[in-house]
DNA sequence: CCTATAGCCTGACGGC
DNA sequence: TGCCGTCAGGCTATAG
């Protein structure tokens, strides 16, 4: 799930719930979650401390302690927050979690173990050795950015989207819903699109990822007009009624009006 | 350098 | 009911 809008989401929701509390004690169910990180290294850093602020970058989700540096949250495809103090209520696939003296706890829930979970002691340099591109909402990543970034790559439309170093944070399904918006067809390739395709796909990405995150990236909150909703639901388009059609683009599954996009 | 593809992981779901 | 194949909203290493 958890793409630029899901983890905006997640940002708001960790910082609604566990700033500023003391940390007591960590608890790590599943070692392969930590990138280049042990449990007791983990532990060290954060114990005694607490998370004073956040961050978010693209896909990744960025908790500072004071000033000994930042727990870095990646994920994955499954990969989700609760704030919980019941231990019945604790999710089904908790893989780490953070415990509050008010008897609290953050959990962090992976099913399929391909979230990470580790430690910077920046965030730029995070960024810088990963290699992401700027945030996709990031005001400074202008149309003019944008284009700049698109020249000289040569596949499709939709892996340019989701390519991370060309900008972080649009993933299968979001780009997808941009190139709906937008009415290009996902195949389409980066050198076919005209000037004024550009733009509107520039406008539609900042768009759909701002709308989306009003409404809390939640497919059931958002208004009509969207493809989301109908993915694999009804399988129609809110636009024209026709039905949606998929391929596979990048080895993942599109979803396209054959109608509404050209 | 670039792009496309396989593999990593678990578990939910549909068909038989 | 139970088993099995398929597929899932991401990323990385590797091949071409």
């Amino acid at each position: 799930m958890p793409e630029l809008p899901d983890v905006a989401v997640f940002k708001r929701y960790a910082d609604a719930t566990a700033l500023y509390q003391t940390i007591t004690s960590v608890s790590v169910q599943e070692d392969r979650i930590l990138e280049d990180l042990s449990p007791q290294t983990l532990r060290r850093r954060v114990k005694d401390g607490a998370f004073t602020g956040s961050r978010r970058h693209g896909k990744h989700l960025f908790m500072e302690v004071g000033d000994r540096g930042w727990l870095t949250l990646h994920f994955g495809m499954t990969a989700f927050l609760k704030y919980h103090k019941d231990p019945d209520a604790a999710p089904a696939h908790e893989r780490l979690s953070f415990g509050f003296a008010n008897g609290y706890r953050l959990a962090y829930d992976c099913r399929r173990i391909l979230g990470r979970v580790g430690w910077t002691g920046s965030v730029e340099a995070f960024v810088r050795e990963k290699s992401l591109g700027p945030d996709a909402l990031d005001e400074g990543f202008d149309l003019e950015a944008f284009r700049s970034a698109l020249s000289g790559k040569r596949g499709k439309v939709k892996s340019a989207l989701m390519d991370q170093k060309m900008t972080a944070g649009i993933g299968n399904v979001y780009s997808d819903e941009i190139l709906f918006h937008a009415g290009i067809l996902p195949q389409r390739k980066i050198g076919d699109l005209s000037g004024d395709e550009v733009a509107v796909l520039f406008e539609k990405m900042k768009w759909v990822l701002g709308k989306t995150i009003d409404h809390q990236a939640d497919p059931d909150r958002l208004p009509d007009g969207f493809l989301l909703p109908h993915r694999g639901r009804d399988g129609r388009c809110p636009a024209c009624d026709e039905e949606f059609e998929t391929q596979k683009v990048s080895g993942r599954t599109s979803w396209f009006c054959p109608r509404c996009q050209k």
